[in-house]
DNA sequence: TGAGACCTGTGATAAACGTCACAAAATTAA
DNA sequence: TTAATTTTGTGACGTTTATCACAGGTCTCA
């Protein structure tokens, strides 16, 4: 919890208070490799804040997957839309590795946020938060190459780089796992 | 400024009194063609309700244009992260017919928030919506071809396909203006 | 430790797209 | 209305990327 605590400082004033009071939205969760924090089609009730592990959240197309993005330590994994909007899912959320997350409730966090002013100012952060990083990798497919998002990767992202694999990483850029590997080798050689 | 408030109380609840409070944040300004809402470098102070006309947001790179989104009347143009985080804009606003605008001051929207808690909401609602639409985009350059991009605009933007030129949205597209207009023949011959 | 599953690299080929050049059409401004 | 400007369509050509096929490497777990 603690590290949860210093993430939540960073982005907002919190009093012990306020914390004490948000533990009841709070339950800590163990996820195996493979294991959905959110399925497809489920309405999202939860903020994830990862602990330790990574995951990644991915759709299914024409039977093959498209990986959409990775959440690593100390972020927050969701998805937003169906969060606030209680709409159902277009993609599912699953455990690269082992993880542990802090699970936030929606319910008992919307409750909470109703009684104090900085739990509310929170959530608040968290949204817009996600929003930010939304409209950053929007920006980097519209702006850029796949040789380009790669580069940008390596400077803003390098934990992604070293974590994940080619294969998914390929996914993730939008460009088959063979032209990825071309992109590197050229990298390299140069 | 009828529209607006059918609009707003299309997103929340918002009382005669909530609405007189908004006053004082809000202020008419009509933009003629080519006029900047907002410049690259500037500090966005403002949300910019369209009610007339449509604008277009856009960078610039290596001496050329590149178009990232098209706002039409009943919506709200702005720069999401630099109005939230005070950072400057990557990115201009431009009109691209005579546009009117309500524009929604910054400074004076936060004071009435912490006065009033359905002004509070409209602008987290606001943020919302723009995250929404944020992601709505990121998905599609994401997921789909140029030409699937195209179909989607059709189904579910029309507007943009009728009120912006071939070349406009080419470069929103992220294709060639030539490919855009094969593409297109393509699909009318089909 | 060995078999199966996954991941990576690489060649050959085809499809998609960008770029350049220029003409025709449409729009705008005087 | 006409001249100037902008927008669109189209052919030729080169580059980039996807796809298919296959080989070798790495990881996992029974």
């Amino acid at each position: 919890m603690d590290n949860l605590l210093r993430y939540i400082r960073s982005l907002t004033n919190f009093s012990d208070t306020s914390w004490k009071m948000l533990q009841d939205a709070l339950t800590k969760k163990a996820f195996k490799k493979n294991e959905f924090l959110l399925k497809e089609g489920q309405v999202c009730q939860s903020l994830f804040y990862i602990d330790s592990g990574y995951c990644k959240s991915y759709y299914t197309i024409d039977g093959d997957i498209k990986n959409t993005g990775f959440f690593f330590e100390n972020e927050i994994a969701t998805n937003i839309s169906s969060f606030g909007n209680g709409q159902k899912s277009t993609y599912a959320i699953v455990a690269c590795e082992a993880l542990t997350a802090i699970v936030f409730d929606k319910d008992k966090l919307f409750q909470a946020s109703k009684q104090n002013i900085e739990i509310e100012a929170l959530g608040r952060n968290c949204i817009r938060l996600f929003a930010t990083r939304q409209e950053e990798f929007s920006t980097l497919f519209n702006r850029y190459s796949a040789q380009e998002r790669l580069e940008y990767l390596e400077r803003k992202h390098p934990e992604m780089l070293q974590r994940v694999s080619l294969s998914q990483l390929a996914s993730f850029l939008g460009v088959a796992r063979e032209t990825l590997s071309r992109i590197r080798k050229r990298r390299v050689l140069a």
